[in-house]
DNA sequence: TTGTAAGCGTTATCAT
DNA sequence: ATGATAACGCTTACAA
């Protein structure tokens, strides 16, 4: 492999003007054409291991979160690792398990210097894990879930908005037995969404019922179970809202299961599986995240504390908007 | 942050010494103590950088793969680094978006002496890309996709064995008219599961007419237009084989979309979508590659190059066995 | 067993 | 603008 010495030597100067020329500061014509020649001769590439020994500057962001075999950590890594290509970093990619444990070993494996920024979804609003790294002077942005207790920049979905706008819809449709599924309380995103429903069934007089709204859990079986106990109520809702994923798949296969129709009786609105409904062929609707300004937005704030330390620790929260995409038979449903 | 140094100050003793027990080599006891003292009260990590820049060992893997967003990529790439993790090894995402330039890019970006190995995702039987990998005597682990042309471990499903025993059971629950849909003959896991499939039928006598076979391509609309071709036959296939996860989707969809019963009028059978029949509570057969076997062979093949590096670039194929996974309505669909 | 010192490939300082 | 040289933090002969 060529160093910096064995360019020099062939262009005839020293490695500090071939450092000078690898970082784009002016050199001589004549120098620069010939270190160029030299570099191109010998497949000259940087070390980057040196170049980090010496800099701290290692252009590897750390990207962590709780399963990348979910269905929107794929998506969104994606973009990230894309776009932050374009800009010349590469991502490490370090999956917790949703294992608070695991996760603070991984960070801490990461810490000394590896990484120039991370990138974290965090497994829910333990904040602790995170706070070393600030403490440590490191970029950090967390995506996804609010983490209220943590000063740092934060990527988050406008989950009350989704949740109040796939509420509206239904109520614009006029159902007004409208149930809810979400996940626990101590879930920030569970919460957001849940006060996104009330606020739209407030500001249309319409009362819900406590027994509409199922708070328990975010995973499938809490959506399965949920609504199986909401669809045997004696007065049953005409909707059923399913706040992430997993409890939309649930909601879905509990609702199959009492064999109730989706357009005649129970309209189901759910989050994240933007291709449940064409592959189910069936009428649902979908609350989908803004996956790519998500990401452009991650990668923008993490750059910026990388460029600039003193934002570091800094609080700032940026909303994205998410887009509500009605069922492909809608209409269907009504009350 | 605290140096080698710093420790070997705190503790009385050189950095020769401290360096020879953070590589487990033997120190006197005495030394020991102190310098695993000086280390926690240090709270003192090594470098990699600098280590790296040493030994030109840098314990990071690149996982090189078309799009971290298929059904099959996320899982898998979630066993290797879980694995990789526990040997001390981190892994570095590139996403080539199935591209070859991108790839192309992306792997000269880290080659210089940048990654211990890499484990690559082929987009297609090309291999230009990794022989490039080869020639600079770095550990290479191909998966999934065979490839003919390129001596190196590979990591691949047995396509044929799939093939042959998904078509052996329809041909044992009774069907005689059955066709199959797969990727076009460039494909060389399209061919070995082609070839499986005909090696069932010729064992057990049935000839299967031309029109039954489509060998066009991998993506949802092949498998839409090759099904709803199929179904148009005047005699129609009383099954139907779907070579991968994409085709799977597609030709359900088209058999939805005709109108006819996957439990009377066509049995299907898929790849590599396990969640399908479990989603559309439809009778689907489903093939499922072995995941966390191909992870852990590729690590364990990775790491032997790694350790021996006389290895590198000697042809070797691993065949990992699939599951079937019958419909959970099996029985239905006889002919 | 231990300490010393050279060197890995860079960057950055400082004369020139 | 350029060249010589001292770090960066580690491993590894080699000498003690």
């Amino acid at each position: 492999m060529a160093t910096i010495n064995d360019v020099a030597r062939r262009a005839g100067v020293s490695i500090g003007t071939v450092s000078k020329y690898i970082n784009g500061i002016k050199i001589r014509e004549q120098n620069r054409v010939k270190v160029a020649e030299a570099v191109e001769a010998l497949d000259y590439h940087i070390n980057p291991y040196a170049r980090a020994l010496k800099t701290n500057q290692t252009r590897v962001v750390t990207v962590l979160l709780p399963n990348i075999a979910g269905i929107y950590y794929p998506l969104i890594i994606r973009e990230i690792e894309r776009i932050l290509y374009t800009r010349d970093y590469m991502v490490l990619l370090m999956d917790t398990d949703s294992q608070f444990h695991l996760e603070q070993q991984k960070i801490r494996t990461l810490m000394e210097q590896l990484v120039d920024g991370f990138i974290v979804f965090p497994i829910d609003s333990r904040c602790e894990n995170y706070q070393v790294i600030l403490e440590r002077r490191i970029p950090l942005c967390a995506v996804d879930m609010p983490l209220p207790g943590l000063s740092c920049t934060q990527i988050l979905s406008d989950n009350v908005a989704a949740a109040r706008d796939a509420t509206r819809t239904l109520l614009g449709e006029g159902h007004r037995r409208i149930a809810l599924i979400t996940g626990d309380p101590d879930n920030t995103i569970a919460v957001e969404r849940l006060n996104g429903f009330q606020m739209a069934c407030r500001e249309a007089g319409v009362e819900i019922p406590p027994e509409y709204i199922l708070a328990r859990g975010f995973r499938e079986a809490d959506g399965y179970e949920g609504a199986r106990q909401i669809l045997s109520l004696p007065q049953r809702p005409t909707a059923l809202v399913a706040c992430n994923y997993h409890t939309t798949l649930g909601a879905f296969q509990a609702i199959q299961d009492a064999g109730l129709s989706l357009s005649r009786d129970m309209r189901l609105v759910g989050f994240d599986y933007e291709a449940l409904p064409k592959i189910t062929r069936q009428p649902i609707g979908i609350v989908a995240q803004n996956i790519p300004e998500i990401a452009a937005a991650t990668v923008r704030a993490l750059l910026k504390q990388i460029r600039d330390p003193n934002l570091i620790g800094q609080a700032e929260t940026i909303r994205i908007p998410t887009r509500y995409i009605p069922s492909p038979y809608s209409g269907a449903g009504r009350p």
